[in-house]
DNA sequence: AGAATAATTAAGTTTAGACATAATTCAATA
DNA sequence: TATTGAATTATGTCTAAACTTAATTATTCT
């Protein structure tokens, strides 16, 4: 993740967690071992303890390390696999690909929202919501079917705002920062919509990515996203 | 992802990026715009430009500002969705469910990797590795299948282990610390074999994990994960 | 006008020092 | 012996000040 190459200039703090992750890695410094603290660090490497306490919780975040007041750092046992996605607009990640893009709106009205809906997000089932379908396309292919609720009254002009002409999820990101996102990833069988939909047979095993987001005031929007067959999330950019 | 409760006492740095999100969510500055810079901030919030520089990064990072030196700090314009997972070691994943922990070795010989496996983890095609096959349960029920190769000479001692008796997740875990991972998710329809080993239909929908770690010396192991339906990955915890 | 150059500015990083806080250790007490 | 409480200690956080660096702006020269 945090890879710099050996000849370029990097801070001092880059240096260090560089350092301190190979001597674990070399077992200089064992697997629930304490290490030094921090005030032998910064003189053995020769900087001031803010530097090395930087370098440190960089490494406590990436999961390498367990650090506690007093009782020190040690070689966590069970070093956690964290990883960051970054989830890309989709306009964006179909142009970097050097397909063109396109956007069908196969539906946008006012509804009730559905029981399953309403409790991922936290709201009294039976709510009136925009309920928004659309394709999005690259190269004239099917790349995502998103079928997408969102909250009336979480963004004032909501309801002037013609979805068929303007990408709900771009104009959302641009007019609705949230507080709070939800994301998951898991694995269905395209049922009939998604497969009419995508253009692939029923049945075909789809990527879905539900992602929810609050503000202060209470939900924005939820989104089911069903990705065509052989769409990856990766966290190699 | 950083919520605080205000009620809390929160180190000032947590406190000012809560405020600078807070302006940027009630649309007191707007995306694109360009915020006071540190020295400002600092001036007006009443604490030393580090502390504001500290909280403006924790928001550079969740994507919502661009910071260019001499270029000032920007509401970002298209908020990056980042998203962090942990992922999670089976057995604790299992046992946390409050479910029995079960774990079962299908095969362990060495083999030569096949050219799709090879040109994953960056290996010319045809070198030996370890091939292990394994299912790991939940109170009997199958939970993963998981497809492993592992590098004989990534890890001294990686021969004698018995992965029979030995989780090999945990152990590579344990002993294998790496430098470098790449965890990627897919949909795949389940094949004969997920099928026979997850004791589902062929054709379900399923989950794939592929992980790969790498170390100075080169690959370390590399394994496709099958998920049994319905498994769910997700930022909240 | 256009290009090259210098000055300026805002973020990036580091430092030394201080105080806060959580855990541990150890002694005193019931 | 168990409990309380104080001293200790390593990390957590903050501050003020300085220096570095990248990008912009202004200036000078052609």
């Amino acid at each position: 993740m945090n890879d710099r190459q050996p000849g370029s200039t990097s801070p001092k703090a880059q240096l260090i967690a560089g350092e301190v992750r190979r001597r674990i890695v070399e077992r200089e410094w064992q697997q629930g071992e304490r290490i030094p603290d921090e005030a032998d660090l910064a003189v053995t490497f020769g900087v001031a303890r803010a530097t090395v306490n930087k370098a440190l919780q960089l490494l406590a975040d990436e999961g390498l390390l367990d650090r506690r007041r007093r009782a020190g750092t040690r070689v966590a046992l069970n070093p956690v696999r964290k990883a960051i996605f970054t989830i890309p607009i989709v306009r964006e990640q179909i142009e970097r690909a050097g397909m063109k893009y396109g956007h069908r709106v196969v539906a946008q009205r006012r509804s009730p929202i559905p029981d399953e809906t309403a409790a991922r997000i936290g709201v009294p089932p039976g709510r009136e919501f925009i309920h928004l379908r659309a394709v999005h396309y690259g190269d004239e292919r099917a790349f995502q079917f998103e079928d997408r609720w969102i909250n009336p009254d979480s963004v004032p002009g909501l309801d002037k705002v013609d979805f068929r002409h303007q990408n709900a999820n771009e104009w959302l990101v641009r007019n609705a920062p949230y507080l709070r996102a939800d994301i998951a990833f898991s694995a269905e069988n395209a049922d009939a919509r998604d497969a009419r939909m995508l253009g692939v047979p029923k049945g075909q095993a789809l990527l879905i990515l539900h992602r929810s987001t609050w503000n202060d005031t209470g939900p924005i929007t939820t989104v089911r996203i069903a990705c065509h067959p052989g769409y990856v999330i990766s966290t190699a950019d």
